[in-house]
DNA sequence: GTCGGATATGACATCGTTCCCACATCGGAT
DNA sequence: ATCCGATGTGGGAACGATGTCATATCCGAC
C-alpha cells in the first residue's frame, strides 16, 4: 500500500517491463532479451531481471508485444450453438489442442444466424487473430476472413471447399451405414428426417441415405424424406405429422441429434414401441441416446477431436500459409443400440 | 493483384489508418474523429473517409487500440468443463450477453484443474481483459486476479465471497426443495450422493438436505451420505456399492446432473424400478433427464442466465471498481417428473 | 480593423513491447 | 601496441491507434 518512488505508482499500476528494468538495474532491451531468451543475456543479470520480474508480479502485455510482432497467439473458434452438446464437445476439443499449443482461445457462439458470424468474424478481424476455425452457416465468413489475411479451416461442414482447410467426418458413409443397417434389417419403409441439403452434411447425409437405400434394392420414396426446420419443437411436429398419417414408415434415420430428439418425443407422445413399432436410427451419438431406453443407435463422430484436429490443421496452416488446402476426414462408427430391430411383422 | 503506389503493399498488408487517411486525402487524426465519431469531422469529410475505409476494408487494430487507451473490450470466461451441459449452458449465456455488450469473449476450459486454471489466467492478464468470469476450482484464480487490478465475477460457486461479485443459484434452497418433495413422499432413508463439501456448491446442497431431514423429523444417517469422486464412472460404482448393499436407501437425491447419471446407470443395471423400488432427484436438470423415461425429477436452474447474468455483473464492475462486492441469488425450482413417488411398503 | 468564438484539421507524443543497430569491454593472437 | 571476434548491453525506432494541443480559417460583432 505505500506509494514507492517520484511516479505516481500509487494504487496499482500494472508493472510494465521499464519497471523491471528499473528495478534490476538494467535496460529494457536487456530485460527482453532475458524473459524471451532470445539474444544476449549474461547468466547473472538473467537471474537479476528474472527475480524482479517475479517479485513485481510482472506479465508481459500481449497487446503490445503482438502490435509489436504482428503475429497473435490468439485463435478464433465460431460455433452455431454451444447448448447442442455437439458444438460444445467440439468447442472443448478446440480449447484443449489450443491450450497445448500455447494459444488462447476467443470462442464466439453464432446462433446459427449469418448476421451475429459476420460480426464475431469482424471482431476476430480487430483483434488480429493467428486463425480462426468456424462451423459455417454461409460462405461468406471463410471469404471474409481469408481476404483479410486470416487463416480458416471449416469444421464440420464446408462452404469453400477447395480453398480453405476444412475437416469433417465421413457423413455419406455414415449415412450409408445407418440406412443399411435398417435395410438389412429387413426394413423397406425408410424415412429421413434431415434440417437441410444445402450444407455438405445435409447433402452428405442425403446421399448416403439414397446410396444405401439403392445398394439395398430399394426406390427412394421422396415422401420418406422429411425437411424439418432445425429445432427439436419442428422435428417434434412433423414426426407426430408423419407417425399419425397413413402408411407410415416402419424406420426412421434423423440426420443429427436435434432431429433424432424431436423425433423420439414424438414417438413417446404417439406411445409406440422402439424398436417394436418403429426403429430409429440417429447420425450423432448424443449423450441421451446412451441413457434412454431403449438406448438409439447412432452414428457416432469423435467430436472432441474433430474440434482439436481442426486447431491442429489451422496450426499448421499458419505455419505453412501458401500450402496447398486440405480436408480432413474424419471416420465414423455405428453404435448398435435396442432402437433398431427387424420390422413389425404385417 | 496489381501493386499499387510505391509502398510495397504488394500481396495484401493490412490497411491501416494511415493507408485510410492516405486515400481520403486527410491526417491520421482526422480518419480518427471521422471513425470513432469523437471529436470534429465536417460532414462531408466523415462521408470521404467512411468511404474510403469501406474501400479497402479497413478493420481498426483492437490491439493498437487496446494499448492505446488502456482497456479492452474483451472479457476471460473460465469454465470446468464444456462438455458438461451445465458449463456448456453457462458458457452460451455468457456469450451471447458478452456480444450484446459489446465484449468478445476468450474462453478457456480448464478441466477441473487447478494447474490448467493458473495459467489460463495468467493469459488473462497479459490480454488485460477488462474483466473474467470464472467457475473457480480454488481461491487462488480471484486472488490472483484481482491482485492484478482484473475484475472478477464467480460463477455457480464462490471461493472470495465478501471481496470478489458472484452470482450463484439458491444452493440451500433447492436442496431443500429436492429432500423435502421424498420426505413429503414418506421416505426415511434418503441417501445423498454429493463429491465435495468444501465448495460453497457442495456445502450448501448438503446444508440444505440436513435441514430438510431436521424439518421431517428425521435423523440423518451419515452412512447414506456418499462422497463421490467427481466423474460419472465413480458415482455409479459408489451407486452400485450402495443399492447392493443391505438396508438401501429407498429414495436418492444426487446433488449434480454428474452424479445422477451415474446413479441412473447403476439402477438400471441392477434392474431396480424407478419410481418403484427407489426414487431419484437431481440437482441441476440436464436435457437427459426429460428424455428417459421415467423422466427424472429435477431442481432446475436456469444455467443460460446464470452466465448472462454474470457478465452483467461484470460489467457493472468494470464501470464501478470501487463498489461494494454483491452476491446476486438466483431462483431455482422443482420440476417433479416421474421418477419420485412413495416408497416401496414393507 | 481587430477581437473572439466556433468550426475544423494536423503534428506529435504516447501506450508496452521488440529488435536492429551501435557501442563497450575483454582476452588472446598477431 | 593493435586488431579481432566474442560477449554483453543500451538507445531508439518502430508497430497502429488515440487524443491533446496548437493552429488555421471563417464569420459576425464591436
Amino acid at each position: 500500500m505505500t506509494t514507492e518512488g517520484r511516479a505516481p505508482l500509487g494504487r496499482s499500476r500494472r508493472p510494465t517491463i521499464k519497471d523491471v528494468a528499473e528495478a534490476a538495474g538494467v535496460s529494457r532491451s536487456t530485460v527482453s532479451r532475458a524473459l524471451t531468451g532470445r539474444g544476449y543475456a549474461a547468466g547473472e543479470v538473467r537471474e537479476r531481471v528474472l527475480r524482479a520480474a517475479a517479485e513485481l508480479g510482472y506479465v508481459p502485455d500481449a497487446m503490445a508485444r503482438t502490435l509489436k510482432q504482428q503475429v497473435s497467439r490468439s485463435v478464433g473458434v465460431l460455433v452455431s450453438d454451444l447448448r447442442n452438446p455437439f458444438y460444445a464437445e467440439l468447442a472443448a476439443g478446440a480449447s484443449r489442442e489450443a491450450r497445448e499449443r500455447g494459444y488462447t482461445m476467443v470462442l464466439a457462439d453464432t446462433s446459427l444466424s449469418a448476421e451475429a458470424e459476420s460480426e464475431a468474424a469482424e471482431a476476430l478481424v480487430a483483434l488480429r487473430v493467428a486463425g480462426v476455425i468456424v462451423t459455417p452457416n454461409s460462405s461468406a465468413v471463410s471469404t471474409y476472413l481469408s481476404s483479410h489475411g486470416i487463416p480458416v479451416v471449416e469444421v464440420d461442414r464446408q462452404f469453400a471447399a477447395g480453398s480453405t482447410d476444412g475437416v469433417v467426418v465421413g457423413n455419406r458413409v455414415g449415412a450409408r451405414l445407418a440406412t443399411s443397417h435398417l435395410v438389412g434389417l429387413g426394413h423397406r419403409r425408410i424415412a429421413l428426417f434431415i434440417d437441410e441439403t444445402d450444407w455438405t452434411t445435409g447433402y452428405e447425409r442425403h446421399q448416403g441415405y439414397l446410396e444405401a437405400l439403392a445398394a439395398g434394392g430399394l426406390t427412394a420414396d421422396p415422401g420418406l424424406v422429411v425437411s424439418s426446420g432445425w429445432d427439436v419443437a419442428d422435428s417434434r411436429r412433423r414426426a407426430l405429422d408423419m407417425l399419425r398419417g397413413p402408411d407410415r414408415p416402419t424406420a426412421v434415420f434423423a440426420a443429427n441429434n436435434v432431429l433424432a430428439e424431436g423425433v423420439w418425443r414424438a414417438i413417446g407422445e404417439l406411445g409406440l414401441g422402439v424398436p417394436g413399432d418403429i426403429s430409429l436410427v440417429a447420425f450423432d451419438d448424443a449423450p441421451w441416446m446412451s441413457m434412454v431406453s431403449p438406448g438409439v443407435s447412432a452414428v457416432a463422430q469423435d467430436t472432441f477431436n474433430l474440434g482439436a484436429t481442426a486447431v491442429r490443421r489451422l496450426h499448421e496452416r499458419i505455419a505453412l500459409p501458401e500450402a496447398d488446402s486440405v480436408t480432413t476426414v474424419l471416420n465414423v462408427r455405428l453404435v448398435e443400440r435396442e432402437s433398431t430391430a427387424h420390422p413389425p411383422a404385417l
